[in-house]
RNA sequence: GCGGCUGUAGUCUAGCCUGGUAGGACAGUACCCUGCCACGGUACAGACCCGGGUUCAAAUCCCGGCAGCCGCACCA
């Protein structure tokens, strides 16, 4: 299982581990990212804001701590809660409905606060574990409360990111002098009171997400070009059926109920594809009306195959004009906006993304063990490190002519190191996924070459020092291949 | 949250049954060596998940908690 290698490397290079971890009792489903982490993440974003500018789409950066009437009016109140009761004597939390139906057998409206306590009261349960006299029911939130100001204003912290754009909109859409169909991003912190954080980065309490909300015209669903994604290949699974097909295929056949639909998911399977997923291993689930939100109209998921099965990363949904609807009923505010001479309430389809699990993915996906030695195959869009310059021993010049190399590539993200042997400095550096290596050798004192070592193969090709900027600006930028790098060959 | 299994340096592990100085390997640090792929030398440093109990004495036995894995449940 690769996963449980990443794990271990993870742990053991500092890209990702537990949250106050020196203090042992201290809840789970709380991670920290250190340095080659936090760079890997910050890449990752990167790479997706880079994708954005082929969008109509602007980034706001909202409140973490929401008011209360936020949360009322998108039903996060009622409708993110379980219902639970305690046992008065051993404080065992048990969900109501679940005991309610263990013993009529009957379904139970989850919501119904006043009909499980009816019900609890006429069927006299008592605590499963120990007989115990229970509580009234109540619901427990999955959001995270947060008491402000000395007058307690009710607040939480935010379950999803997109809320802020929701409540944005109208202000950003006349701020930026918006057409839709018209997108608004955001990545940030979202907060969900798990009841079992699980697997690391799959299932967190604090986790980090990306939203992008795409504002349209209803009318217009249908009026997009597919532009640059015209041929892309979309792998989708509807039903427990495979499909490949591209975007505008996939309308025609009603698969996707429209272009501007089919365009978001071929552009979130894209991101994934140019920052190194294998198109093989990414697939678009159509949600069955159970499993989807009460909200969305048509609902998708981006997953990809990892060694832990299909892992979910990016929730797609055609929000319909439900959260601009419902805000602008609890607000008061008409959130209408103009779109050519008409006004409209826009709809909403979101993207929805992971980030730190579409991270976990891709470090599962591109880990790599081979007889001797651990590396990371990551994109260098995402590696940590883009170069590492050597000198072949630390002796007789070699330091001082990579010190010169160094100053050569004072705008890469390079590391020196001269320590140990060259042996030792690559596999460590390896083991990060840094993806190229420069090595200053007994020659590159006499004839100013130098050589690259390309971290998948470790193959090396010699170069002269005078190319090498241009060499490696290519190869980071995937526009030259390692094996077509003009030079001597080294084995 | 429930049930089963588990918890010893950064990692892997010995020791636990039968209580009495926690041992090793790899990784790390320093110095040396090193003309291309960690596994040459010397030295150093580093751990019994937390709390309580039994005991003269607990890594070891008992209880509780926390965390991890698997299954169930939950999952905007």
């Amino acid at each position: 299982m690769s996963y449980d290698d990443v794990l271990k490397v993870a742990l053991r290079r500092g890209i990702f581990f537990k949250t106050s971890e020196i203090y042992p009792n201290s809840p789970a489903g709380f991670w920290e990212y250190g340095p080659y982490g936090h760079t890997i993440k910050q890449k990752f974003i990167e790479a997706l804001r880079k994708k954005l500018k082929l969008l109509n789409c602007v980034e706001i950066d909202g409140s973490i701590i929401l008011p209360r009437e936020v949360f009322e009016a998108s039903s996060h109140l009622k409708s993110f809660v379980d219902p639970v009761v305690e046992c008065t004597q051993c404080k065992q939390a048990v969900r109501a409905n679940t005991i309610i139906e263990e013993k009529t057998g009957e379904r139970i409206p989850e919501k119904d606060v006043d009909k499980i306590n009816v019900l609890l009261e006429k069927l006299k349960l008592r605590c499963p574990r120990c007989g115990g006299k229970l509580s009234k029911a109540f619901l427990f939130n999955l959001m995270l409360k947060v008491d402000v100001g000395m007058k307690e204003h009710e607040c939480y912290l935010r379950p999803e990111t997109c809320q802020a754009i929701f409540l944005d909109f109208k202000r950003v859409f006349k701020a930026m002098r918006g057409k839709l169909p018209f997108a608004i991003f955001q990545v940030g912190k979202s907060f969900r009171n798990e009841i079992s954080p699980r697997q690391s980065l799959v299932r967190m309490r604090e986790f980090t997400q990306a939203e992008i909300e795409v504002f349209f015209n209803p009318k217009k669903e249908d009026e997009l070009e597919f532009d640059w994604l015209k041929s892309f290949r979309l792998n989708l699974y509807v039903n427990g059926r495979s499909i490949e097909t591209t975007p505008e295929m996939a309308v025609e056949n009603g698969i996707i109920s429209s272009k501007l639909v089919a365009f978001h998911l071929a552009f979130i399977h894209e991101f994934y594809e140019s920052i190194g997923v294998p198109h093989e291993n990414l697939r678009i689930r159509k949600l069955s009306e159970d499993e989807k939100a009460f909200y969305a109209k048509e609902a998708w998921d981006l997953e990809v195959l990892t060694s832990l099965g299909y892992l979910e990363l990016v929730a797609c949904n055609h929000r319909g004009d439900y959260d601009l609807g419902a805000h602008s009923k609890h607000s008061g505010i008409d959130l209408k906006v103009l779109d050519g001479g008409e006004r409209v309430l826009p709809n909403v389809f979101e993207l929805s993304i992971g980030v730190d699990r579409s991270i976990l993915a891709i470090l599962d996906l591109t880990y790599r063990k081979t007889k001797d030695r651990i590396f990371f195959s990551l994109s260098p869009k995402l590696a940590p490190i883009q170069v590492c310059v050597f000198p072949l021993v630390a002796k007789d010049g070699l330091p001082e002519k990579a010190q010169e190399v160094c100053k050569l590539l004072s705008d890469f993200e390079y590391v020196y190191e001269e320590k140990g042997s060259i042996g030792k400095r690559y596999y460590r550096y390896d083991e990060i996924g840094v993806p190229f290596a420069i090595t200053i050798d007994y020659r590159s004192i006499k004839d100013d070459t130098i050589t690259i070592r390309d971290r998948d193969t470790s193959q090396q090709v010699r170069i002269n020092l005078n190319e090498l900027r241009e060499v490696l600006e290519k190869l980071l930028r995937g526009e030259l291949k390692f094996e077509d790098v003009k030079g001597e060959r080294v084995s």
